[in-house]
DNA sequence: GCCAACGTTGGC
DNA sequence: GCCAACGTTGGC
């Protein structure tokens, strides 16, 4: 069981467009980084949990708690020549990039960057790292705990 | 395998 | 729109 923070822009996937989605499920597809691919590739489990993260936007923050509802399966954006994530090296029998399925388990309220520098605490957080660029982190068991209590 | 150039991310 | 940080590409 682990803890993940994993950030998509609103204008493309907002934490209301995940609301409205299907069963309030989503495939997390276009990732083309591989730390952030292996992540979901070799260590999200089913029940795992995450913060949604709104990234790219006018208040940065968590927006929701999402939760692993299907293993990484490949990701078939990367086989899609009219997609913006086709992948030219990519093959169905050769995959490169993997995506898992998760599920909206709330909606919170918007918990922004700037309040989460705030707590000393949290400074530890791959997120509040200077230079932080992935779009999926792991989140501390500890660090989960405490920002489940700002929410 | 090194490393400079280039592209992308994302907060501000 | 700016720019720091960092990942990727490609020449050698």
């Amino acid at each position: 069981m682990h803890y993940w923070l994993m950030k998509s822009e609103p204008g493309e996937f907002s934490i209301d467009d995940f609301a409205k989605a299907p069963g309030k499920k989503t495939t997390w597809f276009g990732v083309r980084n591989y730390l952030a691919r292996n992540f979901m590739r070799d260590q999200m489990q089913l029940g795992d949990l995450a913060f949604f993260y709104h990234s790219s936007c006018e208040v940065p923050g968590i927006a929701g708690i999402v939760e692993i509802c299907k293993l990484a399966h490949p990701d078939l954006t990367q086989f899609d020549a009219k997609s913006d994530y086709y992948d030219a090296k990519a093959t169905p029998e050769k995959p490169r990039w993997f995506n898992v399925d998760v599920k909206l388990v709330k909606k919170t309220r918007l918990l922004p960057l700037s309040e989460l520098r705030e707590h000393k605490k949290l400074a530890g957080m791959q997120l509040l790292q200077r230079g932080n660029r992935l779009s999926i982190t792991p989140v501390d068991p500890a660090d989960w705990k405490f920002i489940l209590s700002l929410l």
